[in-house]
DNA sequence: AACTAAATGCAACAATGTTGCATTTAGTTG
DNA sequence: CAACTAAATGCAACATTGTTGCATTTAGTT
């Protein structure tokens, strides 16, 4: 992923420094959004400096050249796990673990095009985030109802 | 609307105050988000001062009763022009003149829970943005278009 | 009119984001 | 491999946004 994404770097005629590499490892290892601030303290604990400014300009990189998005619920940045039909992006949000799972649904980007074009609007682009809970969260979830909501 | 606004309120238990009213009217007013300090230095212009923090504590409860929504793409705030199904916001965003409009529609949250249940999601609302143009934005576009880049 | 919980303002602070400029470095060329 | 150069980074300084505790004010009530 790191090494892909590192090619796209060089290929786009882009250097590939040590920041750009530690940013991208982060969000690679993490599969929670990060801020620029979160990512710079995890480097940080790991004992690799880097300075805000920098990490900010990564991310504004990796963004324009669809290596990473923002995401808007939580605020953080997230590495791009698919390639975006027509930079449509969609993701689960767990509102338990806080963790981030991207999804992808030609259709439902056709259904929803077709409704706001009935509204008059001409939609190039979707972003949806879909707040609940992932599988786990929600076992734990009906675990802890059936133990101490019962009466 | 900024009427029924305060009537919910007070409905609620909560003080109507000049704050709660100035805010609410500036919300109504605009159709565009606004971050709560775009919303200070608009009152400004009208020669009301308030407080920011005073500002946020209003927004914070704006959106805890459902008369106002953080909206995310851009950052800022606007009234809550619809009563939500199930807590789904879904909005069009302008790229052009940045104006917006929120828009429900069942069938697709049915269908969008439906492939992120697939998935072992379990949705409890959606939040959504389509980014593109209004129909003034789009037909400027266009007649821009056939103006400069025949060729 | 007096009362009181709620709301506001203020001050001080914390966190996040931005800009200009000097220094360093990745990738290239000889 | 050494020298070169545009690109990238770090630094400092600043701007904006968001938060907290506490004294003061005010909306709604008695």
């Amino acid at each position: 992923m790191v090494q892909e994404a590192m090619g796209e770097l060089r290929g786009q005629g882009y250097k590939v420094t040590r920041s750009r590499r530690l940013v991208m490892e982060v969000l690679d290892k993490v599969d929670k959004p990060l801020s620029p601030y979160d990512i710079q303290r995890l480097l940080q604990q790991q004992g690799e400096a880097l300075n805000h400014v920098t990490i900010y300009r990564t991310l504004d990189l990796l963004c324009r050249l669809n290596l990473a998005h923002r995401v808007l619920l939580s605020g953080g940045f997230i590495r791009c796990a698919l390639s975006p039909q027509g930079g449509c992006h969609r993701f689960m949000v767990c509102r338990g673990c806080g963790s981030i799972r991207e999804f992808i649904d030609d259709a439902l980007c056709h259904e929803e095009s077709g409704i706001t074009r009935t509204l008059g609007f001409h939609t190039e682009h979707h972003y949806s985030e879909s707040l609940g809970l992932c599988s786990d969260c929600y076992r734990k979830q009906l675990e802890e109802d059936s133990t101490y909501n019962r009466m």
